[in-house]
DNA sequence: TATTTGTAACTTGTCTGACAACCTACATCT
DNA sequence: AGATGTAGGTTGTCAGACAAGTTACAAATA
């Protein structure tokens, strides 16, 4: 039996899609910040949607903080210049590099393979010992080293022409340098959202060496896990971000507290 | 006229509280991690609201990665243990440090007075020159330095009786250590969002001797404004943590590429 | 005249019921 | 045994109605 030919999957919903075209408006100035949107159902039926799937998506837009609603008034496209998100997004490092205008690079790239360690299997959901594919890179930012990372996935992902995968990936990565790109367009992997722990850190001798960085530098060490639609763990990331290089924003919305917890430090 | 008494406002929506009930219940552990939902009709009938109110609580859990929906199949409680979400809820340090497990506490509590400079007029859309109040502490995590904080917010905050409300808010804050506390329970401010800059950065003379921790020392340095429902900004915070007291974690869902943009450094 | 009150028009929030799209399991047929 | 169809259950979307809240303006009142 051969593969079934996937459809290009569209994986979002309609809610999703009405968000986006909304959030594209906005971000292409034709909705200008505290200006009135149209009202619900005017908007729904210009956009062809019913009401309710038009206000999932304005929830959305709402959440993120791209729009303020207010009950018998209106909704009204937030002041806040909302480029402010990022890190709430999932961008792997290529697009945050040309996301500030520079050209995203690669170099002292390599591919190795790897056994899953103790915490590695537990973030991946797999047993310990696994074979795992590793790939090491120091990300640049029109030549500036601003990126070391280390991806790694069950080698398994790639199929059973491992070996011919594994020189496509190469090439891959130093034509288009996005890990992602690849697991995406090549092995239908579908990204659906991620975790990630930040933390900073001070360059140490290794890491000084690779980012070309004086020892004692700060970096954000930034461990992330993507997961596919299903809730399955499918890559981690271990990225260590030049401090002076990028600024990450989050947008926070308040919640009743009790809830989550912060981890405490081992 | 007299300021009228404000009810204790339920400014969450009923989605939102519904949302609430359920993360409460998943935390809990009445739902286990990847046991499914009762079906949407019988779980809207159980909590007595109508289909479309539960839809929008759960399309919230769905993006905050607490619940997986299958379409055809059912809502799924995520494997993933939702403590792991954190910077996307807009916790004050004080709740931060609570969730560890460890006794917050306040300490070099300094409160003063600044006319805001070009950056805090802009972050707080005043004019340059407007009166603020400064907070300015170090907070404990069992005896523990962690955070290092400037608050800053309009004078205006206050009202008329600011000298009587400033020796509140330094009682308040060596007792109950927390400042939303105060402007939420006492100035009936409520805090609806927020946006925070994150930067790694390392300590310096000044730092490392409010901290008491090593000049050179990894930190994590966090500008925040908090906004009500009205996007109106009320406050700013400039923190900066002890790498080694918290790991942040952030949850990133994956949208279409193209839309937000990261601020590249100055 | 100045102030309050009421009313009408408009907007978002919630409810109800229906149907479409989709998945799963099981019986049926080849 | 393996492929196929069918029934039942679940989420996704739609449509229409009414409740709750805001605003503006006219009318009534002091």
């Amino acid at each position: 039996m051969t593969n079934t030919i996937q459809p290009i999957q569209d994986n979002s919903s309609l809610p999703e899609k009405v968000a986006e075209q909304l959030r594209a408006m906005i971000i292409r100035g034709e909705l200008a910040p505290s200006v009135q949107l149209p009202t619900e159902p005017a908007l729904s039926r210009a956009m062809h949607v019913s009401r309710s799937t038009l206000r999932a998506a304005l929830d959305c837009l709402a959440r993120e903080g791209v729009v303020v609603r207010k009950r018998g008034v209106g909704t009204f496209v937030s002041e806040q210049p909302l480029a402010a998100n990022n890190l709430n997004l999932n961008w792997g490092v290529t697009e945050v590099i040309r996301a500030t205008g520079a050209t995203p690079g690669t170099t002292d790239l390599k591919l190795l393979q790897a056994p899953a360690d103790e915490r590695l299997a537990a973030r991946l959901g797999v047993t310990a010992g696994t074979p795992l594919l590793v790939v090491e890179r120091v990300r640049l930012a029109d030549a500036r080293r601003v990126v070391f990372s280390r991806d790694f996935f069950p080698q398994a992902l790639l199929g059973d022409n491992a070996s011919d995968s594994l020189a496509a990936l190469e090439t891959y990565l130093l034509r288009e340098h996005s890990l992602y790109g690849f697991l995406k367009d090549r092995l239908d992997l579908d990204f659906h959202h991620a975790v990630a722990w930040l933390r900073p850190v001070t360059a140490d001798a290794d890491l000084s060496d690779r980012l070309q960085i004086l020892p004692g530098s700060g970096l954000l060490y930034i461990e992330q896990v993507d997961y596919d639609a299903g809730g399955v763990p499918l890559v981690l990331a271990d990225e260590f971000h030049v401090a002076e290089a990028f600024t990450f924003t989050v947008y926070r919305s308040r919640l009743a507290p009790g809830v989550a917890a912060v981890e405490k430090d081992v």
